[in-house]
Parts: structure tokens; C-alpha cells; sequence
DNA sequence: CCGAAGCATGTTCACGATAACACGCTAATG
DNA sequence: CATTAGCGTGTTATCGTGAACATGCTTCGG
């Protein structure tokens, strides 16, 4: 082999007899290219080992190619599920995904970085969203955020959180409960509120007794506290048989909780949770909960910013509710 | 506002009066700028509101500060935890990440999206790098791999699984067990096999008998799967106590293994599992486990491909072990 | 007092791609 | 038959940056 300079236009152009401007529309699909040139462009390019300088494109044409995935945190498995459909989804489309963390410095800085890389758009995944509402966002990317309340400055995918939670919900009152607490996720999450407002309008509806409220922070050390907290108070005369967690890391600490005091799941109390991330299957025991279609979402809020939805625009995914070990009728049937 | 055009070097040249070649020097901490002048161009580039242009930057210069990030899969929890470790220190050096997956078309189609990218370096992901020895890699670029068997085409970095197992192995001998099975991962990976070497080798160096050896992947399923078969077939006269686990997720299989045919863990058969995910401590019970210092090798990595390690270096990281409620003495002393 | 050296700064150009426009040919139109 | 439209292709200019070299000033040694 000659020296290792990656080849160029111009080397391909020479290589076939063409200019460079008709190599550059066989690069890019034009279909104005007759078919015996664009044959000859295609085997130069495939001698010369040719590829596109993106860089070189992206100052052309003031596009980059690559869109940007805001995240808080890949320690909550939700986070990596949506990440990952993102992923996939915009490499099919020939983007590249650069990930940028919201860290100290905030969801601005995390949109600087991404700025700076000049990414085409971004998408900011769940949990982040809460802190957008006083952040000065970016007016020349094009943003779709997954979970966030309605805001018209960026389009909207979501999944239908309160419904799913409902469903939850009614699941377990179809079920025979009564007294069924909610534990919610953080107050800042978009997410967490309407969750926790699908649970409190089920049992509104049934006219029960505003059930027990501990909140969490996603992760399962947080759900195995409230669940002790939960498990550790209850109302002798009254008691607690079922709860509605927010997502299924805590709902793991919940079972956590209630095997160490010695409360039977699902014969003492029926858990579920929310996600269905690839472990609840094998909690133990197998949770029931509710399937958020992160392959789904991710796919959606890729076309959001690549496609160009609406500013203010909303979709919603559907929420199916998956029935496993860890919910059963109340093993003591209420007077 | 005016145009909502861009500032580019000329600009803030002209704002604070001097050539585009000394904004290019101030911008890149030249020390033969006049701090006068260094001062009047940062207040120019500060009112014009301006950003290098990384594509023409890199255009110039060749290097885009992007580095890649080539993963199998995020739903394990692992690699999620090592990204994030990963794209932490990326950013703090002023690097991008791009993710790319590994999908139908294999690693080499992955790095070919990587290159096409073109990013400076890239980062493989534990799991898979099993792949890799029978993949033509890319010669021109800048490669860490992190668990992978010695590979003299690029840098090194990994957990001391064998150690860490071995470690796990004998505190289960300690604790008094003398049957001890377990579970490996796939046999494609390097950290599996060095896990289950770790695992076999305090076996053999304590004179017991060769325990059962199961195989999962990595997946939680597969982790119940292998629980059940192993705690199924239990031999009577000689029962297996104890077993250790080649990662989190596949212990949590286990546990519910252990739970559904009603084998109380600890007191009938301890569990140990590898990696320490953030769940693990509130697993049911809390899972004894040895920890991977993702915090430690995510940085490692970024090192190895930004500080430019040789290729054929390695890097070995400690893996602590972690007792929690999931390992005990065993109940009934062997004969 | 001259030449060399050092320094801050400027000028020119190339990196690789594409947009815009220009060109010459063929085929259809009236 | 002249006019036009369309098509395939080439030419030129440009995106924003930084390397290389050039310039003019100051300082210093002999």
C-alpha cells in the first residue's frame, strides 16, 4: 500500500474521469447521474476506499449528523433502555448518538456541550426533563424530550404514565384491595406525578380511602426505605395490601423490605411496579408491573427531532400492564 | 437580534481588531498572544457569542474529539455503568462520546460506523470484545478494549476478575462450604472465563472436588434457568451449599430459583455475585458480590485512547469484595 | 551602531465537501 | 426549422479553521 491519506473527492474524480461535483452526487444519491458514470464512480470509490469526510460535509453544509441523547444518569435501567433504542434507531438513519450527562453544572451546561459539538438536535431522556422548566433552552436545536410536561418550546414523546398506572391500580382493586399505597418517584419528575395521579384517580373513582403516599428516588435503596417505612406502620385495623410502586427499582427494594419483616409477597401484599425492565421477570417473586415501551419510545423521539415534529407537539405510548407473581387477591378479605 | 447566522472567527477578528490567525491562537491558549490583546479578543468573543467550529476544526486539523463507544447491549447493567463511567470522563476532557452498537453486522460494521464518524479513538465495552479476535480492526485508530484477552493491536484494560472470584470462592470455603457450583457467563467472554478461572483455581489450590459448572448470559433469565437446574439435581449425599455467581444479574435468577422451590438463602445456600450493580444491595436478601470499579475503568480507558497507551498494554483494576446478607455459613456442617 | 534574535501579529492557503450556476447536448414542441 | 426544456456534467466559490511562513518592531550583544 501507498501512504495512508484517506482518499479524497478529487482522488475518486480522477480515478473515474469525472469531476469531483459528480462524485459528490454519487455520494449523495442525486439522481441525476447517468447510470454508467455512477457505476465507474462506484468502483473508484470502492478501489480508493473512499468515504465521506464528515467533517468536510458538516462545514459545507452546516449539518453534522449526529444528534445529541441527554441523560441524568445510566444507573437507572430505564435511562439505558431509552438510550439504547435511541441509539439503534438513529444509526439506522445514519446518525451518530453523542451522549452528553447533566452533571454539576446543570442541564445548560450539558446543551452547551452538545451545542459545541454542533449536534443536529437532541434528545432529552425522562428524568432530565424536570429540570428543563427553568432552563434557557437552545432555540436553534431542535429538541424532543421523552417524559416532560407540556412545554411548546420542544416536542413531546411520553409514555401514557397515568393510565398505566391506573391500570395498575384497578388491577389490584379487581383484585379485592382496598387499601392500596402509592410509592411515587422524585416531586421533580414529570413522570412521578402522573403516575402517582393515575393511582389517586383509580381509587377516587372507587370512592376508597385516599391510600398511603411515600415518595422514592427511583433507585432501590430508596424503595426498600419506604417500603420499611410503609411495612413498619401499618394499620392493624386497616392494613395496607397492596402498593403501587413507581418503577421496579424500588419496587425491588419494597420486596426487600417486606421479605426482611417477614410479610409474604404476594400473600400479604401485592406489589407492582412500572418499567418492566428485563430483571422484574426474575424479582423474586416475579413482579407484575407495567411495560414502558422504550422500543417504542426511542424510535419516536428520534423522528421527533429528525423529521421535524412540532414544537409543542405530544405523543403517547401505551403502557401495557403485565400481570406476574408478585400481585393476588388479599389473602384476608376485608369485613 | 440580528441574523441568527453564527459568529466565526472573522467576526469577533473584526469586533476586537486583529486577525482571524490571533482569535485562532487565543482560542487555543496560544502563550504568544499579548495578554492585552488576548483579553480584548476573549470580551469579543464573549459579545459576538462564539463557538468553535469543531467540524472546520477538524477539517483543519484532522481530529474531531470524538471518541466511540462500542457496546453490545445496554441492558446489562454493567456496560451501562461503564458508559457512563466512560462518557464522564470524556466530557471532562473536552471529548464527545459517540455511541455505536454492535449489531446483525457485527463489531467490524460498528467500527465502520465509528470511522465513517470519524472519531479520533474508540472504546470497546467489556462483552464485546469476545468478538473482536476474529475481526479485522481498524489499523488508523486509537483502540482500548476493555476486557479482553491480550491483544497486542491495542490497549488493554480490565477488572481482576480471576482475583475477585477467587476471592468470593474462598470467602465461601471460609464461611465453611465445601460444595461450591457455578455459574459462568458466555463462554465467548474473557471476563466469564477469567471469572470461572478464578472460581476453579481456589477449588483446586483447596483440594476440594471439581464443583458443578453451569453456564448463563449474563441475562437474569438465564441466571434462573441455571439456578433451577442446579438446585433441581441436587445431590442428596453430597448437596451443593454454595455458589458463585459470574454476574449480579444472573444471581438475581438464582434468588428466585432459590425462593420458588423453597430454599432459604442464606441458610441453605449461599449466593455471591459479580459486579455490584447499584440493585445488588437491595436484592432479596442483599447480595454478597465483588465489585467492579466501573468508576475506575471507564477513566482508564479514556486514558488509554486519548493519552495514547501502546497497543498490547494492559491495565488491571482491583475487585473488592462486598459481604452482604446472601452469604453464610453453611447450615448443616459437612460431614 | 549593526546584525541577530525574539516576539506579537498578520497573510496566504489548503483541508474536503457541496451549492449555485454554467455549459453543451438531445429530444420534444409548435 | 427554430425554440425550448431537460439532462448529465463541469466550474467556481465558499464554509471556518489553523499551519506555515512573512512582517515589522524591540532588544541585546559586541
Amino acid at each position: 500500500m501507498t501512504q495512508h491519506r484517506r482518499a479524497s473527492m478529487a482522488d475518486v474524480a480522477e480515478l473515474a474521469g469525472v469531476s469531483t461535483q459528480t462524485v459528490s452526487r454519487v455520494a449523495n444519491g442525486s439522481p441525476r447521474v447517468d447510470p454508467a458514470t455512477r457505476a465507474r464512480v462506484e468502483a473508484a470509490m470502492a478501489q480508493a476506499g473512499y468515504r465521506v469526510h464528515r467533517a468536510a460535509r458538516a462545514l459545507r453544509t452546516g449539518r453534522t449528523g449526529v444528534v445529541g441523547a441527554v441523560v441524568s444518569t445510566l444507573a437507572t435501567v430505564g435511562n439505558s433502555m431509552l438510550l439504547e433504542a435511541v441509539v439503534d434507531e438513529a444509526s439506522a438513519r445514519g446518525y451518530a448518538v453523542a451522549v452528553a450527562r447533566i452533571g454539576e453544572g446543570g442541564p445548560a451546561e450539558a446543551f452547551e456541550r452538545l451545542r459545541d459539538q454542533g449536534v443536529d438536535g437532541a434528545i432529552v431522556v425522562n428524568e432530565a426533563s424536570a429540570l428543563l422548566r427553568h432552563t434557557e433552552l437552545p432555540t436553534d436545536l431542535r429538541l424532543a424530550v421523552v417524559d416532560s410536561p407540556p412545554d411548546d418550546r420542544y416536542a413531546g414523546v411520553e409514555t401514557a404514565h397515568a393510565a398505566g398506572s391506573a391500570a395498575a391500580t384497578a388491577h389490584l382493586r379487581e383484585l379485592g384491595h382496598r387499601v392500596i399505597a402509592h410509592i411515587a418517584g422524585p416531586e421533580s419528575s414529570y413522570a412521578a406525578a402522573e403516575r402517582e395521579r393515575g393511582w389517586r384517580e383509580t381509587l377516587a373513582e372507587a370512592r376508597f380511602r385516599h391510600g398511603v403516599l411515600l415518595r422514592g428516588a427511583w433507585d432501590s435503596a430508596s424503595g426498600y426505605r419506604a417500603g420499611l417505612e410503609l411495612l413498619t406502620n401499618i394499620d392493624a385495623s386497616d392494613p395496607v395490601t397492596a402498593v403501587v410502586v413507581a418503577n421496579d427499582q424500588m419496587a425491588l427494594g419494597v420486596l426487600r423490605a417486606a421479605s426482611e419483616l417477614g410479610i409474604l409477597v404476594p400473600e400479604q401484599l401485592s406489589v407492582v411496579g412500572f418499567d418492566d425492565v428485563a430483571d422484574a421477570a426474575n424479582f423474586t417473586p416475579a413482579l407484575t408491573t407495567v411495560r414502558q415501551r422504550f422500543d417504542l419510545l426511542g424510535p419516536r423521539a428520534v423522528a421527533a427531532v429528525l423529521d421535524g415534529a412540532e414544537a409543542g407537539s405530544r405523543e403517547v405510548i401505551d403502557a401495557p400492564l403485565v400481570v406476574r407473581g408478585s400481585s393476588a387477591a388479599p389473602f384476608v378479605q376485608p369485613a
